[in-house]
DNA sequence: TCTGGGGTCCTAGGACCC
DNA sequence: TCTGGGGTCCTAGGACCC
């Protein structure tokens, strides 16, 4: 008789986007196919994910679309259409749902699900297989007694497999692989970790943390030392997502170079941004503007609105005003953002400073 | 070679108050 | 005239994720 253990599985849907169109264009199996932006490969656009046949030709996502063309010109190119990938996403996790596990969704196309069993590569297997039966998409899981353990196992697993990484094997999987191939750790913070001598997970998780602590601040010093463990959150939430807020925002093909241009796109970003918050019903408390200037200077302002308002004007008119703080230059770039009053802001609860939705 | 669009969370530093 | 600490709030910016 085994011991019933409480395990994190981490669910990542293989090539999921190139993954859903192929089911609706069957001909197209075998062939590389590039999905983003609106399919065509000369415009302003990146790669929102490629099959595997076009990864081997180096094709990845995030890629200029102009330059996935260079590389693979044959390549099917098309648009990303999102409502058939949020669709596709909810039969996922509604499959995932009757395995008895906690389902935390991650995003369209991964989840974590929590269970206490004996036998974790059984409930993996059974989770690929309702995923299969439901929407015929492959997926790889990832076996953890952390979060941080069983989202990077997932990765070994690929594809359509299933991978276990604990406290037992994490050093040999793990210990001399770079830093930035821990979730959570980017290009900068490797960087920086590599000032500090610090190159391999193994030399992070041995590192004083008092150090860490001095680079990177009281809170992300610890959790940089943790994560080079393996260490982390191990409960799977399946609360519902309160989003923090809203935003649009527009690359446009050709620059904006007039005044009048760049408050005309601010008016429009901020009514879409509105109809979403009026979605949800909350009130918006602050108000920001993003703006790319060419050819690739990011600068994001915001402000605090007086107070929490539902009214559209004056949300309208705080981001114009805004814009008129902008530099005059030529735009490529505008994003809008509306925070928003959280339903309860004292309960929160315990945040994992791993970017992005977790 | 040329970099989307949607998010989240953390930190530094200034303003202001006691 | 020159000067504490401590706290909170706000803005701006940085970093990362899917």
């Amino acid at each position: 008789m085994g011991t019933r253990t409480a395990w994190v599985l981490h669910v990542d849907l293989d090539q999921f986007v190139a993954a859903v169109e192929l089911l609706r264009r069957p001909e197209l199996a075998g062939r590389p196919v590039v999905v983003g932006g609106r399919g065509d490969p000369t415009e302003r656009a990146v790669v929102s994910t490629a099959s595997y046949e076009a990864r081997a030709f180096g094709v990845r996502s995030g890629m200029p679309l102009k330059i996935a063309a260079r590389k693979l010109p044959d390549a099917v190119f098309l648009p990303v259409d999102a409502h058939a990938y949020e669709a596709a996403s909810e039969e996922v996790m509604t499959a995932l749902r009757t395995l008895g596990a906690v389902v935390e969704v991650l995003g369209w196309d991964e989840a974590f699900l929590g269970a206490e069993t004996d036998d974790p590569e059984g409930l993996a297997r059974r989770a690929q297989e309702v995923v299969l039966d439901a929407t015929r998409l492959h997926c790889s899981v990832g076996i953890g007694d952390t979060k941080v353990r069983a989202k990077i196992a997932t990765g070994f697993g690929k594809p359509a497999g299933v991978f276990r990484l604990t406290a037992e094997n994490w050093f040999d999987v793990m210990g001399d692989r770079a830093t930035i191939e821990l979730w959570g750790v980017g290009t900068k913070v490797s960087r920086r970790l590599a000032g500090l001598g610090v190159r391999t997970v193994r030399e992070l998780a041995e590192a004083p943390v008092e150090t860490l602590v001095a680079e990177f601040g009281p809170r992300m010093g610890v959790w940089y030392r943790d994560l080079g463990q393996g260490l982390g959150p191990t409960t799977v939430d399946d609360s519902p997502w309160v989003p923090r807020g809203h935003s649009r925002e527009t690359t446009f093909q050709q620059n904006l170079t007039s005044r009048d241009e760049v408050r005309a796109a601010v008016d429009v970003l901020t009514r879409q941004v509105l109809e979403d918050v009026a979605a949800d019903g909350r009130a918006v408390l602050r108000i920001g503007l993003k703006v790319r200037y060419a050819p690739f200077i990011t600068k994001v302002m915001s402000r605090k609105l007086p107070g929490p308002t539902r009214e559209g004007d004056v949300v309208v008119a705080a981001a114009l005003a805004l814009a008129d703080e902008l530099e005059d230059r030529e735009v490529r770039l505008l994003g809008v953002r509306a925070e928003m009053v959280m339903p309860d802001e004292a309960d929160r609860g315990e945040r994992t400073p791993v970017r992005g939705r977790i």
